[in-house]
RNA sequence: UGGGCUAUCGCCAAGCGGUAAGGCACAGGACUUUGACUCCUGCAUUCGCUGGUUCAAAUCCAGCUAGCCCAG
């Protein structure tokens, strides 16, 4: 029986290593594959996290040749910037406030990585993600929470069609993050103690509106007002593109009491503050929307909803109201609904979809 | 110009003779494959200024300075 062959992302972290090694272990025909995006080739630096940074290359190319597997390096820096950098800038200059991860899993690792797999011949493209994809008795895939709820990245990965799940193994998903550490320190991983990656991988410095500063070419939104819902001002802000719904650190504002941004507003170039309580909502309406367990969203449904990357989920009832645009409304106020960010559903630890909030 | 009131950390604000609370802001750290939130730590040898009383003053007294209010 011939192997199947599985195209393997590697970032240089723990996480792909250990996954590439499973899958090796699982007899798959494994094919290493670090994707450049947007690292400058010319410098690369010694320590940095980022999940798709710096010594990634080097890492990764010593792990595959540990692992005695072909290893390539594709470039994908024209995709990255499409999508996930000018998206990025864009979607600030909105007002929203965009996941960029989610962005580059969508169309840099399984719209372009995965395409170009199977162009050279792959069954599967495989990552270091914790997640599990099933099949469900529907006939369907979808996506499974990742064996602990500590280390889940399910919320990242809702866009992921059917045609991209039935061609995409995630072995970590199967494993806590101190089994997949503990792996590699078995099998002699350099990178076994390496930190999680964090922040934007693309903008090192962590400094996001100096980015978008020198993306636009100094052009981003001026300063403005701080303004309370109602209109009084309240002092001035950097630029709509320095905040974000919910966020209280870095507005300068002292008010005896913490006060958090609940709107921006970019067409008045404003930026709204309010007390806590200020900031939570009952309802949430998404577009861009993809479902998994499901071929389509019928009448209501009863889901668990995650409305960021690290939010524990909440339950709500969603339904559509539009062909794209759903409208999910929350038994009990939810923290912080921020535009551009993705809402995704669970019903248990199966997701049922997701999709963009407005 | 008279009369009254107030001056304590960037902002607000305790203190009322016994050796500077707290909140906000800010900084650093933890957490985190996004932005945030959250949590932890730090943050006035000094109380508008100058003298005085006292063992001891931010706290009492005097003068000065500044701001506010009321008279004209």
């Amino acid at each position: 029986m011939k192997k199947k062959k599985v195209v393997v992302g590697m970032s240089g972290g723990v996480d792909s290593s250990v996954a590439a090694w499973l899958l090796k272990e699982q007899g798959y025909e494994v094919i290493g594959v670090t994707m450049q995006i947007w690292q400058e080739e010319a410098q690369p630096r010694e320590e940095d996290g980022g999940c798709c940074g710096l010594s990634a290359v080097e890492d990764a190319r010593r792990v595959a040749y540990m692992l005695d597997i072909p290893y390539y390096v594709m470039n994908f820096r024209k995709e990255f910037k499409k999508h996930v950098m000018d998206y990025f800038v864009a979607e600030y200059l909105r007002g929203r406030t965009p996941n960029p991860c989610i962005a580059c899993n969508r169309y840099v690792k399984w719209e372009s990585l995965l395409k170009r797999s199977m162009d050279i011949g792959a069954d599967y493209i495989a990552t270091g993600h914790y997640a599990r994809i099933v099949r469900l008795a529907n006939g369907r895939y979808t996506l499974r929470c990742s064996k602990t709820a500590a280390k889940d990245q399910t919320y990242a990965l809702y866009n992921l069609t059917q045609e991209q799940l039935a061609h995409t193994l995630m072995p970590a998903g199967d494993y806590t993050k101190d089994e997949i550490r503990a792996i590699a320190q078995n099998i002699g991983l350099r990178t076994a103690n390496k930190p999680d990656s964090q922040e934007i991988c693309f903008i090192p410095d962590h400094n996001y509106a100096g980015f978008i500063d020198r993306e636009t070419g100094n052009q981003a939104p001026p300063e403005g007002n701080f303004v309370t819902r109602d209109g009084r001002i309240l002092g001035r802000h950097k630029g709509i593109t320095h905040y974000t719904i919910g966020q209280r650190k870095g507005l300068g504002i002292a008010l005896g009491t913490p006060v958090f941004v609940t709107e921006i507003r970019p067409h008045t170039n404003e930026v709204v503050l309010g007390g806590n309580e200020e900031v939570f909502g009952n309802s949430v309406c998404a577009d861009q929307l993809n479902f998994m367990s499901v071929p389509d969203l019928e009448g209501e449904m009863e889901v668990t909803a995650k409305i960021r990357y690290s939010h524990k989920g909440a339950p709500c009832t969603i339904r559509k109201v539009e062909r794209d645009k759903a409208l999910c409304e929350f038994t009990e106020p939810v923290r912080a609904i921020t535009p551009g960010q993705a809402v995704v559903f669970y019903q248990g630890d199966l997701v049922v979809g997701g999709g963009c909030i407005l």
